[in-house]
DNA sequence: CGTAGATTTGAGTTCTGTCAAATTTTGTGG
DNA sequence: CCACAAAATTTGACAGAACTCAAATCTACG
C-alpha cells in the first residue's frame, strides 16, 4: 500500500467510521474536550482549523498546536497531564470523536486503520519537528512569514489580488504558537503590511500578493511547502 | 489493553520481530541511514542514545531530535526530504531495522503491532510538543537544565555524590537541540558548575547532586518528569 | 609530544521582551 | 442604526538576554 493510498484510508473507511464515531459540529471558539491520559479516545479533525491549547503546569506558557482536517488528536500525543482542549479557530469546524472501545473495534474490522493512524501521527510528528526548527532557528519576521505561508498553503484561495486567507488566530495565539511576544507579533505584521508583503482587510483577513515572496522571507519555505502544500486543498475546501 | 501493557508489545513480539528485523550494533558517532519518504522502513531504537540530525535545505539549521530505547524513527516523521541519518550518541547502541514489507507482514500476523507503533509515535509527538514549549518559553539556563534533567531521568545512575550521567552531546549538538548558541551553552554550563548545581569530571560526564534542584531550575520540570521519568530505566539500563 | 578540533571566555551589538499609553475593533443594548 | 464599554491591537521607549566575532585554553588522538 503506497502512502498516497494510505492517506485516504480514513476516508474510504468513512462508512464504518461514521457508524462508530460521534460527529461534532463546532463554531468559532467552541471547545472540545479530550479526556486525559489512560483514555484512548481519538478526535479526528474533519473540517476547519483547530488549535490544541495545552497548559503545562509549572509553566506560564501553553503549547499551541494547529490541527488541520485529517489530523488526529489523542491524549497520548499531548504533553500535559489530565484533560486537553481542542478549540475551533475557524468559523466552523467538524470533529469525529472515536472512543477507545470503538477504536479497538475498528482496528479489528479494518486492518489498515491502525496503520493509517500511525501514518497520520508520523506526519504530525514531522510537522512538530519542523515547527521546532521554525521557532528554534528563525527570526521573528521569518517565523511569522512561516505561519502565513502555512495558512496560505492550507486554507488560501487564489484571487486576482493574490492569495487570500483568514487569520483565525489572535495576535496572542500567534505569539504563543511562534514563541514570540504579542507586541512583537503586532510590530512584525505592521512591518509586513508597510513593506507590501501582505495586505489586510480587517484584522483577520490577509491577502498575500504572491507566495514566492513569502517563501523568500522564510528560510524554511521549501520544507513548509512540502509538509503543508501537497494535497490538503481537497480536505480543507470547506474553509469558511 | 492498557497503555502499560501496550508499552511492551514490541518487546513481547520480539521473537517474531527478531526474525523480521535486522539488528545493527553501533558505536559512537556511527551513522545509520534511513531511506527517504516513500520508503516505510522503521528503525527501532533498542539500546543507547541516538540523535536524528535532519538538515533542512534552504536553512542552515539542523533539527536534532533525541531518540531513546523504545523510540521509532521513520521517514514520514522527519520533515526533511530524502535520506535521514540517525547518529549514535552513546558509546554503543543497537537498532533494529524493519523494512517496509516486513512491517506490513508483522502487522498482519500481530494485530497489536500497528497499534503499538501508533502509540509510540504519539509518545514521541508529545515529546516534540513539550520540546516546543522548552525552546519556546524557557530561558537559556532553563533549557539546559531541562536537557540535563531529561538525561538524568533517562540515563542517570544514583551514586553517593548524586545522579551521574554521561553527556553524549557536544556543545554544538546541545546548542542546536536547544535552539541556542554553542558559546551560550558553554557559558551557561560554566555558570551551573560555578553555582554548584552540577559537577563535571571530564567534559562529557556530569554529576548532579540532586534532581530537585535541577527541577527547580526548570519551570517545566514536572512535565519532563512525566514524559521521561517513568519506566524508562528498564529500557535504558544498557547505558554505557 | 604535538596538532587539530572542541570548548571557554571576553567585548560589543542586536533582537526581542517588558511596560505603558494610545488606538481600533468587537459586542451589547437602546 | 447609534452609542458605549470591554477587549484586542498597535506603537513607543527602554532594558536585558542571547548572538557574533575573536582570542585563549583545553582535550583527544595519532
Amino acid at each position: 500500500m503506497s502512502i498516497a493510498q494510505m492517506t485516504n484510508v480514513l476516508g474510504t473507511a468513512s462508512d464504518e467510521l461514521a457508524r462508530r464515531a460521534t460527529p461534532v459540529t463546532t463554531r468559532k471558539h467552541q471547545r472540545v474536550t479530550l479526556p486525559g491520559a489512560p483514555d484512548e479516545t481519538l478526535l479526528l479533525i474533519r473540517k476547519g482549523l483547530f488549535v490544541s491549547r495545552t497548559a503545562i503546569p509549572d509553566s506560564s506558557s501553553t503549547v499551541i498546536t494547529l490541527l488541520y482536517p485529517g489530523d488526529i488528536a489523542c491524549a497520548r500525543a499531548i504533553p500535559a497531564q489530565g484533560h486537553a482542549e481542542i478549540i475551533t479557530a475557524s468559523d466552523v469546524g467538524e470533529i469525529w470523536r472515536l472512543h477507545g472501545p470503538a477504536v479497538r473495534m475498528l482496528q479489528q474490522t479494518n486492518r489498515g486503520m491502525a496503520h493509517e493512524i500511525a501514518g497520520r501521527l508520523a506526519d504530525q510528528a514531522a510537522r512538530l519537528a519542523l515547527h521546532n526548527a521554525v521557532i528554534g532557528s528563525l527570526t521573528g519576521d521569518e517565523r511569522v512569514a512561516a505561519l502565513l505561508m502555512e495558512l496560505a498553503l492550507r486554507t488560501g484561495k487564489h484571487t486576482p489580488a493574490g492569495i487570500a486567507f483568514a487569520m483565525p488566530l489572535s495576535r496572542l495565539d500567534i505569539a504563543e504558537h511562534l514563541a514570540l511576544n504579542a507586541d512583537t507579533v503586532s510590530r512584525i505584521m505592521s512591518r509586513m503590511r508597510a513593506s507590501g508583503l501582505i495586505t489586510m482587510t480587517r484584522r483577520r483577513s490577509v491577502i498575500c500578493r504572491d507566495l514566492d515572496s513569502l517563501a523568500r522571507a522564510c528560510p524554511l519555505g521549501e520544507a513548509l511547502a512540502r509538509v503543508h502544500g501537497t494535497s490538503h486543498a481537497s480536505e480543507a475546501d470547506n474553509a469558511p
